[in-house]
DNA sequence: TATGAATGAGACTTCATTCAT
DNA sequence: AATGAATGAAGTCTCATTCAT
């Protein structure tokens, strides 16, 4: 699920370096990229400099915790296309559950500068063209179903899924039925029986951001 | 429309002040809450101790421009509901053109440390208060036009039009298109037409974070 | 004798900036150019960020302090060559009295690094091209009076200058001694009488490196 | 050639101590005794523990390094008096052509810490003292010669020595010629038909830093 | 024993805020 | 009252040295 196991680390240093994925993975989520790295290195239970040696700068860390990330997200993009019945199913499970997705599209969306240190990444790129082309395939086939309406394209739907991806400004104690709600919402925007003549033309995944 | 005239402010400090709100919305737009005191007290003209004269910290400047701000919605949600024919219109004009809504919900969803800034302000809760209920007017008047879904309230309103506010992330030039494209798509989402049965209940305005 | 007033700096901004300068010239010379910022700020009775308002990081305090240097040794030229009665003696006392030479030279050549700072700098450049201009002249005078080697030149001569400046290492008690034996056989090495012919070609100012 | 061959080490070991001192030699040499210890043990092929189990710390390392050059010098002086036909000539080889000399004059001049390193070692005050015996034989032979001036003693020549070995600041074209150009001049310097009466007293070896 | 991973102190720099002019 | 200078805490990063493998 690791993108890139560097060379061959011992044992700790393997461990480490996990524990650092993981706790930047975690504090990203929480509070954003720019969470001092003293904070992620003592979550991650190192001290700083285990944390610089294994990722040079910041942007080092937001890399490989993106790589992971979009590693993650394939693999569920995958699961949902072999897994589901339909293409429409597949489609809702994947913008339904991906919790990767969440975090991906926190440090790709919401900071550019971020956007910007990842978008160089060969791996980034390349998980990213993966997934959009898994995407492009739900998307016709749901089409096909005719459970999609025909005027979107796989862009469409990312950009859909992106809002998704928002902190959602609810009382605590319905967010999760706020979230549900907003998703059901946009799946109803989405249904062949909605559609109402979109303006512009069908947006395919090479309109997403890669200025 | 400013909601504290503090005191009585001598003309030019009158002017400093505004250019502050000015310069210090502009640049939350542009670059977020978290520019350098002093790049915005530059934009403004003035020094940056002239800027702690009037805003004892940040929390303060945020407080002034988002109490501006609020009320700036306020206003244009006023004209919506007294110059548009119909309600509906008046809901679609609202999400569509407003500005000001734009950086407040900038402010008060991205960042959640700013949120907790602004909520405790008496003249934030009161705007907020007052819009919503306008909201909450629209709301109902559209749904008894028949084009709006009645399984909504102004609660599920407000959280959609907050995922519009997101910077979208697509390719420069097809920015505005998209931008236009999933503002259709979500109005889609609340036509009467469209409506599958939500999950949970309506989400009334109180509903939205008060936490 | 400075060389960079900026646009006209308070008093009070005035006095710490030369503080600093004070302090660094003092510090580059008695330990190098590389002694910590905070250590420089200290000397000078300034905080760090004044240090770091008045100079963006610690090339442009050398820099200044360079310009400064520059600008002395460019004056006590001017005054060996008015005052003196014979070329000769200018040169002798140039090369024997100038302590900002010493400094000059202490950053200027021991680090390349630092060189590499400096030589870029407008006014660095045109310090250094105005001395050189004054050693050349002085240069060529002794010469037409007998006294001085004809067979070197300025850059020769201003490499000779640069080998009196380093640290000599002697007992503390000779130090004094030490330095005017050398300085004497310098002389005698530049001496008409001294002439033995040398390798190479006679050192034009512009052979110096300005690589 | 190394002074302190340490117990007895196994042969890979002496290996490795060999090419440490050898990187470190170059490095010093090449970037100055301030380089990192990992740079220092990824050029000679090791990992830095090893280097920190050979030599405890920094300081250690440079003494050795130190002792390892003086001894070099010494054998170069030992073969100059003993090769060259004249004492004058045997001087003059040795102030040209000692690279070793090089490194350790920039060890031991340029920085006075590192100085105050070397200057307790053993070997390294026992080398120095065999050095400089040598050097003051030559002097004495080449003033017998009637080449050298008579009022210049070791002390003075190994000053002039070290000017010698600065770093000269000429564009890197030029460079070769202007050592060579200095070199000559220091002769002159030196040459018994130079003689200007000096200042102060005859430097002995024993003037030369000890403190 | 050799390796290279981990540590943490310390250097650099930025910026919110205070304060002298 | 306005200005912009000064401060110092906090964050980033580097590297000497120690220690687990």
């Amino acid at each position: 699920m690791t993108a890139d196991p560097e060379v061959r680390l011992r044992a700790d240093a393997r461990r480490n370096r996990d524990q650092i994925i993981a706790a930047a993975k975690a504090m990203f989520a929480e509070i954003g990229p720019e969470v001092p790295m003293d904070e992620i290195a003592r979550h991650a239970g190192v001290g700083v400099g285990t944390l610089y040696r294994r990722f040079p700068d910041r942007e080092a860390l937001i890399r490989s915790v993106a790589r992971d990330n979009f590693a993650e997200v394939l693999i569920e993009a995958e699961a949902a296309e072999a897994e589901e019945p339909t293409a429409w199913e597949a489609l809702v499970r994947l913008l339904r559950r991906s919790r990767a997705l969440r975090l991906t599209v926190r440090l790709a969306l919401l900071s550019p500068e971020v956007w910007a240190t990842m978008r160089d990444d060969a791996d980034v790129r390349r998980f990213r063209a993966e997934i959009l082309a898994i995407l492009d395939r739900i998307v016709r086939g749901a089409q096909e179903e005719g459970a999609l309406r025909r005027d979107v394209g796989a862009g469409d739907v990312a950009v859909l899924v992106s809002l998704l991806l928002k902190r959602i400004p609810a009382a605590a104690d319905v967010t999760e039925m706020v979230a549900d709600r907003v998703f059901a919402l946009i799946l109803d925007a989405l249904r062949a029986e909605a559609a109402t003549p979109l303006p512009g033309r069908i947006l395919t995944a090479d309109d997403l951001r890669t200025d």
